[in-house]
DNA sequence: TATTGTTATACTCTATAACTATA
DNA sequence: TATAGTTATAGAGTATAACAATA
């Protein structure tokens, strides 16, 4: 087996997507799409230790930002997240180029039932690993990212 | 900045991935291309005592069985080396359905600059860590894998 | 002029199904 | 019957280019 660390990382993440792919399924979404909607609750940066939400909604730009992916591919996530009723566009207060993207009521719940269960499947990934060892590779994968 | 073992796996796959890429590039191969050299170079598995391509050649699906990819792909990836005269094929003594992969010597030699350039890609992917760290990391994923 | 959202389009990676030749 | 290679095809996931509305 290669000790690649392209390699490693690639297989590690398709192992874990075989545990928390399953994990998801009830709630409907995968796990892209749950991130979506972890960002979308944060809200803005600055507000970080104000609480989820404060600060005032995302725009769909900056949502992408967060999560490193490209603005056309965020349109696609929230045209699929507006359909399930897990978010909603409303125009920017301030800013009519924007769409103002929040979380409906069943998207915080989708949130919370979903995190739950992705925790599930990290213990679950995890399992033959130390306490230790498990948190210390969160944070030095943390540290590379 | 998403904690999830899932965000964190694929975001670091994708910042090596900026340094593997352009690190091989002069050789004009990707990593995936890397690994099924480095496992034709390997051999039989029973062999891995014995060095470098001993107990004969692989068959195609033997090669992606090693790298848990599918038939399919290997016929795509096995074409494109074969193209850049990496690899050879040539029918397998002792069970004709089968093709016996083989490097050839230029499939060799990039496979060896190929694996210093990516050693050097990794170092530096690591380099703000410790090396018990770096180490740690690595040992950690093949476990999980 | 620059930014946001959007659409159309294309490209990469991968998997499934079906075929052939061999065993 | 089963296996190895192959081809055709389709599905994700993602990115690029161009456009309309707004700043």
């Amino acid at each position: 087996m290669s000790r690649r660390l392209g390699y490693l990382l690639k297989h590690a993440q398709l192992r874990l997507a075989e545990l928390t792919g399953p994990a998801l399924a009830p709630y409907g979404i995968d796990g892209r799409e749950l991130a979506v909607l972890a960002v979308l609750e944060t809200g803005p940066g600055a507000a970080l230790e104000a609480g989820p939400g404060a600060g005032g909604p995302l725009s769909q730009q900056e949502a992408a930002q967060r999560l490193r992916i490209d603005r056309t591919t965020m349109v696609a996530m929230i045209d699929t997240l507006e359909a399930k009723g897990l978010v909603s566009r409303r125009p920017h207060p301030g800013d009519r180029r924007k769409n103002a993207v929040e979380l409906t009521p069943r998207g915080r719940d989708t949130l919370r039932d979903g995190g739950v269960a992705v925790d599930g499947a990290e213990r679950a990934f995890l399992s033959g690993l130390t306490d230790d060892d498990a948190s210390l590779l969160r944070d030095v994968l943390s540290r590379l990212v």
